[in-house]
DNA sequence: CCTTGAACCTGCGGGC
DNA sequence: TGCCCGCAGGTTCAAG
């Protein structure tokens, strides 16, 4: 479900919500998602102090003042929602922690293939789930150059390169195809093969697509929400993700030639594409 | 080391 | 109506 733009907005919600708010308790209502629950999870939360809401990657990071920090991971199907006091837990709800005041952050997830950590506040660098993280987009640390220098060598797809999160973090199946449609180029080509100018216009479409994904409040196609059950609304805005056989935006080329947005298959996912603009 | 494909899990929509 | 298939915003692990 979430790329980056989902996991932004969720934390945008999230901070003045539980910034500065303390825990009562916390109920953990299955042992596993994709991995166990920390051990003890709800009697290290209760009484615990949130100093702040953060973001790595597609991890939420919630901050407390015991030096730990509670990571979330929403897989493909999670949910974070805010309720009110009398929330009786529903199917897959799977954690939630409840506010002094009552308030219920509830944690719901069908797939399950979602991941709760605690940590300590020294192991973010060090941990397994951050060790091989790349550059954050959106700062300054992603450019062009920082692009081209990841992806020489490589023999995957461009398009499976920048999903890969050791080149870029945040960019999932949607916003690969998005960034590549914006950037006009081939998501076949081979990573290695791509020119230092294309890979300045795709670091440059990454940076537009997700911000402008993030100022739409995300995409919602089937799971995502933001934290009070709202839509996000930047699925109205595909140019090709989902698109198969629809020209895309301002499209020039004959439909009925090219047949419009082509869906192929890399790596087992979809990814969709222009033949004409990413020929 | 690198690349690929399967696995994890539930739900939904389409075709028969 | 029911069943089977393919498909879904991600990550990890084994095998080549």
């Amino acid at each position: 479900m979430p790329e980056l733009p989902e996991v932004e907005s969720i934390c945008r919600d999230l901070r003045p919500v539980l910034k500065g708010q303390a825990i009562k308790s916390a109920l953990v209502r299955r042992r596993d998602l994709r991995v166990p629950f920390p051990k003890g999870l709800a009697a290290k939360l209760a009484g615990r102090k949130i100093t702040r809401v953060a973001r790595r990657a597609k991890y939420i990071l919630v901050h407390l003042d015991s030096a730990q920090t509670l990571v979330l991971h929403l897989g493909m199907s999670g949910r974070i929602l805010i309720q009110e006091e009398d929330y009786k837990p529903q199917k897959h709800d799977h954690f939630m922690i409840i506010l002094e005041g009552g308030r219920k952050i509830v944690f719901n997830d069908p797939r399950r293939f979602g991941v709760v950590h605690l940590i300590d506040e020294d192991e973010m660098k060090t941990h397994s789930a951050f060790l091989h993280l790349g550059p954050e987009p959106l700062s300054n640390q992603f450019s062009g150059p920082v692009l081209a220098a990841a992806l020489k060598g490589k023999k995957t797809a461009v398009k499976t390169a920048i999903m890969d999160q050791r080149i870029v973090v945040g960019v999932g199946n949607i916003y690969a195809s998005e960034s590549l449609f914006m950037a006009g180029i081939d998501p076949a080509r081979l990573a290695g093969a791509i020119r230092n100018d294309e890979a300045e216009s795709l670091a440059g479409a990454i940076r537009a697509v997700l911000d402008k994904a993030i100022r739409a409040g995300g995409s919602t196609l089937r799971d995502y929400r933001r934290i009070g059950g709202e839509a996000g609304s930047f699925q109205n805005h595909f140019a090709v993700y989902d698109k198969e056989g629809r020209p895309c935006p301002g499209c020039i080329c004959d439909i009925g030639k090219t047949g419009g947005v082509r869906r192929i298959v890399q790596g087992g996912r979809s990814t969709f594409y222009c033949p004409g603009k990413q020929g």
